[in-house]
RNA sequence: GCGCUCGUAGCUCAGUUGGAUAGAGCAACGGACUUCUAAUCCGUAGGCCGCGGGUUCGAAUCCUGCCGGGCGCGCCA
């Protein structure tokens, strides 16, 4: 398929360079010539300021340099129908019936590969997401999590580059020794003992702690009554990671989240990772001891302040783990790595970069999405989260409350940075409110209108269409959107903006319902009804390759 | 106190390398089905883009000072 704007550009360039030599002007370098696309009906399907930036290089003004360039414009391709001055200097472009056709055609010929684009060029990209302690159930502000990254994993593989996805386990350090323990002492308490192991302060007081020690107690019996406390703790902490962790994998799972890796703490400790990390950074001179701790050289990138990595009692801090583990992720060759974190770890980025920089890296080679908090409400009412108690509405109850359609639509509806009000009512209910149903439904009406059509023996067919007859407004506006698809790709890539997404299906969908309430196509003439049949295959498919960005499914019917 | 972040229509939000008259959805109001799915469409109304300065041909966007919300600031994770 043709590349519009290269095209435009190589038009423009090849005026504008004949309009300085009619004028005597000189120009320096290669102009860079900007496109945008106007917001504005009237105003052409391109626009180009490159008369108001080239005003002080000719010495006129922007719209005499406009006109000159307009002038010199060599319409030759058919694809550009005209072009004109507006404003104070842009130069609208419109494009031609042609290239309309053009874009229907490529978007069948490519099918589920419409949409993707190079500008990944093959490079590696890592994202890290959701990478919650296994320490209990996931929570709404995982979902959140999970879907971004997921979904901005998929975009990220639509553009070209070569992803995987991680989990990163944090199975060492204290929060595991209090899980063990809270485990324990729920096992004696099952066992008439709970004066022999007390709960642990700030232990985990969720019901799901009772569970796993009943799981213990079916599985062991009382054995563990008799055995001094450290040593049945293992024991107890292995099987609550275990079991807890397989929770998280299932409920990603039937949330459609899947990774390529889940990725040890543990192991960076056992292979001697974290040590072999701490030393690379003493040998550059990064590290540095003092009151008995080792420091990172911090601010010797753009922190604030130096960091801790061993303390005085010799063990490393999280810190010391999450270095080695992102140099581990630059030694398995990523060109690129991205961390999904909740917005309440911002105060990490800083460090976490600057020990980017010190392993060698460019600070841009690590990129985090913070991810604001979810506003979980039911029929507009705040619903009550409390962590300390132990009682909070798990991802697993959103999903079945909800579905996972829905779900996964509603967490990826947001800019990140913003904060997100989830309301279970909305999402579950088939309401107008709700932009799924909305989206699905343009999606399920394309079939309805593919089977009726079957039934009146009507076929589809891609021979002998001449999709120059799509030229009504509506028709006309649903190509334009169906063309901006691959590019709303490459930004949604670029920006890191999976919420792009949705906004774009949303406007996608919206101008087919309004071609579909404005023009019949069963009872079109032949002509035209087997060119609006294609263009609706055709936004068909655009339709389903978009939700399946989103992981969100395209329903033949609703 | 320092730092990060957000502040755009009544509500929820888009608007990212500075561009033309600031856009959607919901809510409100008024219309459209004997028809391929009305889970839809069409229209009306709704705005000192938190406030004040600055940068320039041009600012919701960049800089700066305030105001307000959220979050962070440990040899915790």
């Amino acid at each position: 398929m043709i590349n519009v704007e290269e095209t435009l550009r190589s038009l423009i360039g090849g005026a504008l360079k004949k309009a300085a030599s009619d004028r005597g002007v000189e120009l320096v370098g290669e102009p860079v010539i900007m496109l945008e696309k106007p917001r504005r009906e009237g105003q052409g399907d391109w626009a180009s300021n490159v008369a108001m930036q080239m005003a002080k290089a000719f010495g006129a003004s922007p719209r005499e340099i406009a006109q000159a360039v307009v002038d010199r414009l060599d319409l030759e391709s058919g694809y550009l129908d005209r072009a004109e001055v507006a404003g104070p200097g842009f130069i609208n472009f419109f494009l031609s019936p042609l290239w309309a056709s053009e874009v229907v055609a490529g978007i069948r010929r490519q099918g589920e590969a419409y949409g993707r684009c190079g500008i990944g060029r093959g490079r590696k990209v890592q994202v890290e997401f959701v990478s919650a302690n296994p320490t209990g159930p996931l929570h709404v502000g995982h979902g959140r999590g999970a879907v971004v990254g997921d979904v901005t994993a998929n975009i990220l593989a639509a553009a070209g580059w070569e992803v995987e996805r991680e989990y990163y386990i944090n199975d060492a350090g204290l929060q595991m020794t209090l899980l063990g323990k809270s485990v324990q002492s729920r096992y004696f308490d099952l066992l008439g003992r709970s004066d022999a192991a007390p709960f642990p302060e700030d232990g985990y007081k969720g019901e799901y702690i009772y569970d796993l020690a009943r799981e213990l107690v079916d599985r062991d019996g009382d054995v563990h009554l008799e055995e001094p406390l450290e040593t049945s703790l293992p024991v107890f902490q292995a099987h609550a990671v275990e079991a807890i962790l397989g929770m998280i994998r299932r409920d990603l799972k039937d949330f459609g989240v899947c990774y390529d890796v889940w990725f040890s703490e543990k192991s960076l400790y056992d292979s001697g990772a974290v040590r072999e990390a701490a030393e690379f950074l003493k040998k550059r001179g990064f590290a540095y001891e003092k009151d008995g701790a080792v420091w990172f050289k911090a601010t010797e990138f753009d922190d604030a302040k130096d960091r801790v990595l061993f303390r005085s009692n010799g063990v490393a801090t999280y810190f010391m783990s999450d270095i080695a583990y992102h140099k581990n992720k630059y030694d398995r060759g990523f060109d690129l790595v991205i961390d999904v974190w909740g917005a309440d770890h911002h105060g990490y980025v800083p460090r976490m970069t600057a020990a980017v920089e010190s392993l060698g890296r460019k600070a841009e080679d690590l990129r985090v999405l913070l991810i604001q908090f979810v506003n979980l409400l039911r029929g507009g009412e705040q619903v009550a989260m409390s962590t300390r108690s132990g009682q909070f509405v798990t991802l697993r109850d959103v999903i079945d409350e909800v579905g996972v359609d829905a779900s996964r639509y509603f967490f990826v509806m947001r800019s990140c940075d913003s904060h997100l009000d989830f309301d279970l009512a909305l999402a579950k209910e088939a309401s107008n409110e709700n932009p799924v149903y909305y989206v699905q439904y343009a999606h399920a009406r394309i079939h309805s209108l593919f089977r009726e059509a079957a039934g009146r023996g009507v076929a589809l067919s891609g021979e002998d269409v001449d999709l120059r007859l799509l030229d009504t407004a509506e028709e006309q506006a649903l190509i334009r959107k169906l063309a901006a698809f691959p590019e709303e790709v490459a930004k949604a890539s670029e920006e890191l903006a999976p919420h792009r997404v949705t906004f774009y299906l949303y406007d996608l969908a919206s101008h087919f319902h309004s071609f579909y309430n404005a023009h019949r196509v069963l009872d079109a003439e032949p002509d035209l009804r087997r060119a609006r049949l294609v263009l609706l295959d055709a936004t068909r498919i655009t339709l389903a390759n978009a939700l399946g960005l989103l992981g969100v499914q395209a329903p033949q019917n609703m």
